[in-house]
Order: C-alpha cells, then sequence, then structure tokens
RNA sequence: GGGCCAUUAGCUCAGCUGGUAGAGCAACUGACUCUUAAUCAGUAGGCCGCAGGUUCGAAUCCUGUAUGGCCCA
C-alpha cells in the first residue's frame, strides 16, 4: 500500500537492470567520519587539500541539490559530515547520484577534504560507490520519531534518527565493557551459568517456565545467577562474576523487563564488608567515567555517588521513620502501621510485612546508601549477622528509592541453609509464589563445604539508567519487550484492534 | 488492578460547538555550481487504530475494544 516504497523497489530493479548492483559486497573504509574531522579541523574556510584522500562510509541523511553540484550529509556511528560532489566527477556519475542515491541509502566516498566558505568541513567526492538501496523512507529530519511505540518497536529507526538514543546504548555497552575490566583487574574469572534451570533461584521472584523438547519437560529461565556461582566457589574457584540475563514472569513497568542484565560476582574468605567496598568503588568510578564526575543529575535530582556512601540498618531506619521495630514488634504492629497505608501485602507473613514497611519509605532515600542487615527471614540466603542472629550481613545500595545493588556474607552453613530453604517451602506451599524453591543439589553442593564467602549483584539496567540519566528502563534496553505487531503476508504492518 | 491522555499521509502535526481531510518534511517532475531545516514552480499520496451506536450526515459525539504513554496502588 505504501507507494514511495513500491517506486523504490522498482528504482532499484532499475538500477540493477543497468548493470549497477544496489547491494553490493565490499567498500575499503580507511577512516571513520570523526578521524576525519579531527584530522582536517585545521582548514580555513574555503582551503582544501587535494593531497590527501580519505575514503568513508554511512548513511545519507541529507541531500541538498544545487545545479551542477550537491552537498549531503553522511553519518556513520561516530559522527556526520556534509559531503560534496559536481560534474567533475564525470557525467554519468553525476547524473546517477542525483537520480538514484536518495536519503537514507549507503555510500561509500573517496576524496579529499576541504571547508566551505561557509565553514562547513566538506568531504569533497572524487568517486563514490552505492553501498545499499533503502526502499523505506526515514522519518522527518527535524523531529524525528517521537511515538514512544514507534522507538521501541522499530529502535534501530529511533538509533539512526537519534543519536542520543544511538550513543546512550554506545554507552551502556562502554559501561558493561568497564565493569569487565574492573572485575578482570580485581582478580575475578568470568564465568557462566545454566540458562535453562530445572530448578531456579536466588531471588524472591516468579520464573518464566519453557519446554524443552528432548527431554519432554519443563524447565525454568533463570532468575538470579547466585545459585550456580556459588558452586564455582564450592568447586575452587576463588573469585567469579557473570554478565548475563535474567529472566522475572513479572510486571512491565518503567523500572522492570521481564528479561534484564544482571552482574553478580562472588569471592572466597571475603564479608559483605569488602562488597561494600568494591561496589562503592566499581559504581563510582562508572559514574565518574561516564559523567566526568561523581555527583550527578539524574531526571532533575542531584544525586552524589562520591564515596563514601551512607550507611543505615533496615531496623533502625524502619523505626525512625515509622516508629515500630521490625525484630521486636509483634506482627500486629506491623499490620495496623500498613493498614493505615493501605499497603497490606498479598501474603500475610512476617516477611512481606517488613517489605511493604520498607517499600512506605524508601523512596526517602536520594543518595547512594547502604541499607544493612536485613531480617533473616527477608534473606535465605544471607548469612546470619556475627553480633545478632536474628539479621543477616546482607546490605542493598539504594539510590533514589531504587535498588541497585543487593549483596552478603553468603550463607555456607548447610544446616542454616537447609532450614531456611525449608522455610521458604512452607511460604511457597502456603500459596507463596515468588519464595524460593528448595535446591537439593545446591544444599548437596554446600554441604561438601563452601569457604567462607562474599557475594553480590549489580542491576546493570538500573546502573546505565543513572549513569545515562535514563527516565525508564526502556531507554537502555535496544529491544524491550513489546507486544507482538501484526503483519500481512507481504511483511507489511497491519493497525488493527 | 484504578485514573488520565494519545492513535489522522512514510515522518511530525493541524483539523473549533458534527457538514465527505490540511500543512511542513519525505516522495515524484522541473529550475539552480558554496548549500546546510537550502530555495523556487508543479504533481501525487488517506478504511482519520478497529468494531458498534446516535444522526439526514461522524475524524469530530457516545459505547466497547486494541496498542502505547503518563500518574496512582
Amino acid at each position: 500500500m505504501n507507494e514511495i516504497r513500491t517506486n523504490k523497489i522498482n528504482e532499484s530493479e532499475e538500477i540493477r537492470k543497468s548493470g549497477i548492483n544496489p547491494y553490493p559486497y565490499f567498500f575499503d573504509v580507511k577512516e571513520k567520519i570523526s578521524q576525519l574531522r579531527a584530522n582536517f579541523d585545521h582548514l580555513k574556510n574555503g582551503e582544501k587539500d587535494e593531497n590527501v584522500s580519505f575514503s568513508i562510509s554511512g548513511r545519507i541523511m541529507a541531500i541538498r541539490y544545487q545545479g551542477k553540484s550537491i552537498f549531503f550529509v553522511v553519518q556513520d556511528s561516530t559522527d556526520q559530515i556534509q559531503g560534496y560532489l559536481n560534474v567533475s566527477l564525470g557525467q554519468d556519475k553525476f547524473n546517477f547520484f542525483k537520480d538514484h542515491v536518495k536519503v537514507g541509502d549507503f555510500v561509500g566516498i573517496k576524496g579529499f577534504p576541504f571547508r566551505s566558505h561557509t565553514g562547513e568541513l566538506t568531504a569533497f567526492t572524487v568517486d563514490y560507490q552505492l553501498l545499499s538501496k533503502a526502499i523505506r523512507t526515514l522519518p522527518e529530519k527535524w523531529h524525528g520519531l517521537t511515538d514512544k511505540e514507534k522507538i521501541y518497536r522499530q529502535r534501530y529507526v529511533d538509533m539512526i534518527m537519534n543519536r542520543e538514543s544511538f550513543n546512550r546504548f554506545k554507552a551502556r555497552y562502554e559501561i558493561i565493557r568497564m565493569i569487565r575490566d574492573f572485575m578482570n583487574s580485581e582478580g575475578f574469572t568470568e564465568v557462566e551459568t545454566p540458562v535453562l534451570q530445572f530448578v531456579t533461584g536466588g531471588a524472591t521472584a516468579r520464573p518464566f517456565i519453557t519446554h524443552v523438547n528432548a527431554l519432554d519437560t519443563s524447565m525454568y529461565l533463570k532468575i538470579a545467577h547466585e545459585l550456580y556461582l556459588k558452586r564455582y566457589i564450592v568447586g575452587g574457584f576463588d573469585a567469579v562474576y557473570e554478565i548475563g540475563k535474567c529472566f522475572r514472569n513479572e510486571g512491565i513497568d518503567y523500572k522492570h523487563n521481564p528479561e534484564f542484565t544482571m552482574m553478580e560476582c562472588y569471592k572466597a574468605y571475603v564479608d559483605y564488608n569488602y562488597m561494600m567496598d568494591l561496589t562503592e568503588r566499581l559504581v563510582s568510578r562508572i559514574i565518574e567515567k561516564i559523567n566526568g564526575k561523581t555527583k550527578i543529575e539524574y531526571q532533575g535530582k542531584t544525586v552524589d555517588f562520591s564515596r563514601p556512601w551512607k550507611k543505615v540498618k533496615m531496623r533502625d531506619y524502619i523505626k525512625a521513620h515509622l516508629d515500630v521495630d521490625i525484630l521486636e514488634d509483634p506482627d500486629d504492629k506491623m499490620i495496623k502501621i500498613l493498614k493505615t497505608h493501605d499497603a497490606l501485602p498479598d501474603i500475610m507473613e512476617r516477611g512481606h510485612y517488613i517489605e511493604k514497611l520498607w517499600d512506605l519509605i524508601e523512596d526517602t532515600i536520594t543518595d547512594p546508601t547502604f541499607l544493612l542487615e536485613h531480617p533473616v527471614e527477608i534473606s535465605p540466603l544471607a548469612k546470619r549477622h556475627r553480633e545478632d542472629p536474628r539479621v543477616t550481613e546482607r546490605f542493598e545500595v539504594i539510590v533514589l528509592g531504587n535498588e541497585l545493588a543487593n549483596a552478603f556474607s553468603e550463607l555456607n552453613d548447610p544446616i542454616d541453609q537447609r532450614k531456611r530453604f525449608e522455610a521458604q517451602a512452607a511460604l511457597r506451599n502456603s500459596g507463596d509464589k515468588e519464595a524460593q524453591m528448595m535446591d537439593f543439589d545446591f544444599l548437596r553442593a554446600i554441604e561438601y563445604g563452601m569457604p567462607p564467602t562474599g557475594g553480590l549483584g549489580i542491576g546493570i539496567d538500573r546502573l546505565v539508567m543513572f549513569a545515562t540519566n535514563a527516565a525508564t528502563i526502556k531507554d537502555v534496553i535496544a529491544f524491550p519487550l513489546v507486544r507482538p505487531e501484526k503483519f500481512d503476508e507481504s511483511g507489511m504492518e497491519i493497525d488493527e484492534g
């Protein structure tokens, strides 16, 4: 139905018939546009340097026809530059460009640099090659895509048109590379754990279920890396980490995507104090590298990632804000407070009361803060505190009310771990679908002995959101989960109800 | 789960209390050898998300529904 597309398909066929492949195989790219710009920034207005020849390639973003000369804009992964060509190219090549090279097409350009009278560094085209003909038109150059739905569904178009978006993804992968560099330099080994699991744990979450034909059985997609990473520690690795996808079958909103990326690390012979230091150093370094400073603006709020971060104990913080002692006051008192805030949990259990009480006040935290010593009930994989067995050696990093990291001195007492799993299993049996599953193989593993271990998990998407000032998780996930689109037999989109 | 908003040309948007649809960019034809949101002249392009209802008549009012966004829980 789209006439422009049909015309371009026909045009592409005509080009092919004329002996030119609209989709050739290779172009010898010698430099990126940013390099070209940097190398010839010194050229003065009207000055040219015919002695140097460059070879760049990219997508044409704009064309300005000017009679017997043509100005255009090429964009590659690094930058844009204005190109210029005229009939000195030869009448045939000039005409072909004028008739068949259009906005959206890829071209390779050879030539020399000059600066126009108006001061624009320009690529004077001595030769060019059409590298790929686009048969769909790009959005309007001035506004690009503004429809959020189109941005998420057709991220490739958003990336082309919106450099801010493109650069945010570049930053994301730079951050991931920085995390790898950091972890490697700290002596951690990058490892992998299964995505398909018969028992999945390490987090309080509902899993996805899939089916394995070869075994004719259901499996879960991992909700965390934790339990398998600890098996590496049992197996003798000193320090391991994994950066990978986790899957949680829960709501989708501005901070949750069903699949998301988490970095988890575990190190033998250290405790949560070590992990606090590691977290502080890693996160503040990334924030500083991306922003040039540790005190940043996030969505209109100032957040200071400078070390050291504040520390508050969960018990103290809840007591100060809600006047209830989560260790000593009875359930009734918590329920009463939750009722007045209309915040009763779906599952009437002490652990859920504590979580809900925290939810009520988490937004009072702005700057990165270590929230310490969660009660045992809500921390089934964390070791009891060495001075108070009712709480654990655990911390979460809270930034603007969001959980950015979660860590503990790992529970390596197999008897205590079994009791914790049993308590979780009881919750599961009473209908708590997020409670952890009994994992006998994991128990068996730590029964062989796991050294004292510190563990940490960091939500990469959240971290990227803060580092790049992204308002929603969808802005930092290139292809967020959206409902499927409908296409007709020819592959054209259908708008329907 | 609740509330509010959006959905009109490939893209960005107009379209008033109902009278059979409009601009800019993109596309197409032509002019122009330093333009840069180039300019100028012309042409073509629409199941007004989908389904019902009210009406002589609906892009517009009503109901439902789909998709998405924002806010709240």
